[in-house]
RNA sequence: GCAGGAGUAACGAAGUGGUCAAACGUGCGAGACUCAAAAUCUCGUGGCUUAGUGCCUUCAGAGGUUCGAAUCCUCUCUCCUGCACCA
């Protein structure tokens, strides 16, 4: 009989019709254990989904299913990040609107996602862009407002001239833009609203020891929040207090200068008249420096005019203006010690600063020491440790009320405010006689005016209607904020609205929330473990604060998948054309083809470079197997293939709990060629349920032609006996390879004299004889040869040539003819 | 500069103290089937050697620990990722 190729098309659309039709995958709360599986959710471009999102959502609807058929009662939701830029940029660009844009990309998302066969909740599908989700974005604005946790502030940030919009930290990748890596961003200063993220940075911080994530992400992740112990001093200068951070309060009789940041909005409070001229000179200087100058600078400055006083020796020490000097981290200001710091003793060798040692150890005229040591130069602290000293003269700063301990954090307030469209408006009211009012919960949600401009600056200005209001309080003159929130603020909490999200009162019922979440198993890509995974803690924090949650972290599990770049090695994008889509592989091969092929190339975590040629063997393998299955004849039970396949059970379970779905797919292929030798029904339907998570549909198909009613994919995970495996097969189907090896051996010398032959005897020990009969037909299948075995003891044996005098344990002696 | 990860056959990739170097897949080569090709199946794929034995080489490089190292330690090289003046 000749082989076809299985009609992947016809069955893939049944079972994804089936699926929808019955709605199986619709998660309903219950009395059993819950497991919510979760994705980051995509922003839905026009360019449509490419196969980087067809690897990483497959990843997760691999484990949704595994969890299914263990039992738990799973979530595993779907839905759109869709207020965003491309949208906005797409309007200006080609004039189509946003909302229009982001209805066909949607479209256009869900009908590959369905042809991928992906396991969705499509009942609590939702979208960001929908003004019954941003309503919630600005229900917690105002919850954060009111506890004083979303706040305005004029602050120097990063505005890129391409969004034409104000960016976090998080979205400053060395200086440019996360969007527009050739652009790099402006410094301004703006008045600008940030949520409070710094007052969780302590629990940010040790919250990442209760949860299971990769090592690699919780240590960025603990960098960013960049926590250090130090201590907070004030400096005396034109008779006010000044406060400088320190981390080595040791130190301070070494201090022979301060710097202030170049960016301090109260540099010119400290400038002098007579410097004023050089000051400014060196603020235009280093304004105009280019991206390249500015990473390998050097400590520049310029003399302030002005003087601080040491409080603990009343040194006067002059105080200059430095490039080097970060503004928002600590006050702004340092004490410098150029004996025991490289950067302050760089500065000081430049403007010919003293320099006093005041640590023991090193050679200070050449290098800076900064190992800790015994105080000298330091007054009655002399002879002290390091350690000693910085608990003493905290202490004594403390006692004489200018100074304290203090915690400092890298980790800055999150800039929320975008000057752009598509975002999530923030509710807040401008009044000339109240100030700032918020908008009241009740006229939530503050809807985009579909008639804008875009173009120019913000769209939102242009519709005078909408921004022109009466104030809330008094009735007269205001205007709306038109600023809109990042668009980090909708993922902040998306996963809490999929446990609820058709809920018109309330943001989330919180016994639902609270059975669902937080989610079991998150997977996402490892660019968004300092922006989405710190904000996504944050607001979960906030919410359980309010009352509404009773856990504290979103994720207790996350995996970080890897990239796959085009052919060539580049990250895929429209722009360079590389895009490979999955819609033309799943037509040509079937989405089960493309889901095992993904998942067989490489484990999941490596980035890979995507290759059409790893389909090959996919479509080979579900080609045989569908054909096999297709005329299966059972046959009896075989206890090699049962420890084989209690074996595989084992393992392959462990390796999707473990994300080492490559190595599962090896040892599926594996047991199927064991069974290709013939299988009884039950063990045929295990191994379906074992392959049904990488490959539903093929296995649905074949579930049903072996006779079952319903769906496989609501089957029960098998279990592994193993009493039934027994190791002794594996060394028997080692031995056989070491047959077949030594006969072809034989085979090649043989032929290579001359000499043509067309049966193969076997001489085997007389312990063995019968293992090697047992495998007669796999030997003949395998080396092509007739084949017979003998015992060496076997006194009828035909052995013309006394080869069976060459037997050994576990190597027969050969003969060919 | 600092921190983390990686370097295994033509390629992708398993293996993380002995059982064991290279599972599995692609590619390539040979054979079977076929009038022929594709598909499919079988075998091979570091070197030498041999009626199947044996020997050597190899896990980026160099040292070391150990009875024994791809695996542990040290140094060096290359690549990737993150943070980069955070006082």
């Amino acid at each position: 009989m000749t082989k076809e190729n299985y009609d992947f098309m016809r069955i893939e659309k049944k079972w994804q019709k089936k699926w929808e039709e019955k709605g199986i995958f619709h998660a309903k709360e219950g009395k059993k254990k819950k497991f919510y599986s979760l994705d980051m959710f995509p922003y839905p471009s026009g360019e449509g989904l490419h196969m980087g999102h067809a690897f990483v959502f497959s990843l997760g609807d691999i484990f949704a299913r595994f969890k299914r058929l263990q039992g738990y009662n799973v979530l595993y939701p779907v839905g759109y990040d869709s207020l965003g830029l491309p949208a906005e940029n797409a309007a200006i660009k080609v004039g189509i609107h946003p909302e229009e844009y982001t209805k066909k990309s949607i479209a256009n998302f869900m009908k590959q996602e369905k042809a991928m066969g992906w396991s969705y909740d499509w009942s609590r599908m939702l979208k960001t862009s929908d003004p019954n989700y941003y309503k919630w974005d600005q229900w917690i604005f105002l919850k954060l407002f009111e506890k004083g946790l979303a706040y305005r502030k004029k602050s120097p940030v990063n505005w890129c001239p391409k969004c034409q919009t104000v960016l976090a930290n998080e979205q400053v990748v060395s200086g440019k833009c996360w969007r527009h890596e050739d652009t790099r961003v402006e410094l301004r200063h703006l008045e600008q609203w940030f949520l409070k993220i710094t007052d969780y940075a302590e629990e940010l911080l040790s919250g990442l020891d209760k949860i299971d994530w990769p090592q690699r992400a919780k240590l960025i992740q603990r960098n960013w929040i960049g926590r250090s112990e130090g201590t907070e001093i004030l400096f005396e200068i034109n008779k006010e207090k000044w406060p400088i951070f320190t981390t080595r309060p040791d130190t301070i009789f070494g201090v022979t200068f301060m710097v202030v940041s170049a960016q301090h909005p109260k540099l010119i409070e400290l400038v002098t008249d007579k410097q004023k001229k050089e000051v400014e000179k060196f603020l235009n200087k280093i304004k105009s420096v280019s991206e390249k100058e500015m990473e390998e600078m050097e400590k520049e400055g310029v003399f302030t005019g002005s003087y601080a006083i040491n409080p603990m020796n009343n040194e006067q020490i002059p105080i200059y203006a430095g490039n080097f000097v970060v503004a928002d981290y600590g006050s702004g200001m340092v004490m410098s010690v150029p004996a025991h710091d490289q950067r302050d003793f760089e500065f000081a060798k430049k403007y010919k600063l003293p320099i006093k040692q005041v640590i023991s150890g090193g050679d200070v005229k050449k290098e800076a020491y900064t190992e800790a040591g015994i105080l000298k130069n330091s007054g009655e602290f002399n002879g002290l440790s390091s350690e000693e000293a910085r608990e003493h003269i905290t202490k004594v700063l403390e006692f004489r009320k200018i100074g304290k301990k203090k915690i400092q954090y890298k980790l800055r307030d999150w800039l929320i405010s975008r000057q752009r469209y598509w975002g999530a408006p923030i509710p807040i009211i401008y009044c000339n006689k109240c100030g700032v009012v918020p908008v009241s919960e009740k006229n939530l949600p503050i809807k985009l005016p579909e008639k804008v401009k875009f173009g120019k600056g913000n769209p939102l200005e242009t519709n005078k209607e909408w921004v022109n209001v009466k104030c809330p309080k008094c009735g007269g003159k205001a205007r709306r904020e038109t600023d809109t929130m990042d668009t980090f603020v909708n993922s902040s909490w998306y996963y809490l609205r999929y446990a609820d999200s058709k809920n018109k009162n309330k943001i989330f019922d919180s016994n639902k929330a609270n059975y669902w979440a937080p989610v079991d198993q998150y997977i996402g890509g490892p660019e968004h473990i300092t922006g989405h995974l710190i904000y996504i803690r944050f607001y979960t924090k906030f919410l359980r604060d309010l009352g509404l949650l009773k856990f504290d972290e979103p994720a207790l599990r996350y995996f970080t998948q890897g990239i796959v770049h085009a052919s060539d090695g580049e990250r895929m994008s429209k722009s360079k054309g590389n895009i490979i889509e999955p819609l033309g592989i799943i037509e040509k091969h079937g989405a089960d083809t493309l889901r095992l092929a993904l998942v067989s190339f490489a484990s999941p975590d490596k980035d890979t470079n995507w290759n059409e040629k790893i389909l090959s063997g996919s479509y080979k393998f579900l080609n045989n197997l569908y054909n096999f299955f297709d005329n299966l004849k059972p046959d009896k039970k075989n206890v090699k293939l049962e420890s084989k396949l209690n074996k595989t059970i084992k393992e392959v379970t462990q390796d999707i709990e473990d994300f080492q779905y490559n190595l599962a797919a090896i040892k599926i292929r594996e047991l199927f060629e064991y069974i290709e030798k013939g299988t009884t029904k039950k063990t045929a339907e295990i191994f379906l349920k074992l392959l049904s998570p990488f490959c539903p549909h093929i296995t649905e198909e074949l579930w049903e032609k072996l006779g079952n009613k319903g769906f496989i994919s609501l089957e029960q995970w098998p279990e592994a006996d193993e009493k039934k495996i027994n190791d002794q097969f594996d060394k028997e189907e080692k031995a056989i390879t070491s047959l077949i090896n030594d006969v072809n051996n034989v085979a090649g010398i043989v032929k290579e004299k001359g000499n043509s032959f067309s049966r193969l005897f076997l001489y085997t020990i007389p312990s063995e004889t019968e293992m090697y009969k047992n495998n007669l037909e796999e030997i003949s299948k395998r080396t092509g040869l007739q084949t017979k075995v003998f015992s060496v003891a076997d006194g009828e044996k035909h052995d013309p040539e006394n080869k069976s005098k060459k037997a050994k344990p576990g190597r027969p002696g050969i003969f060919l003819d």
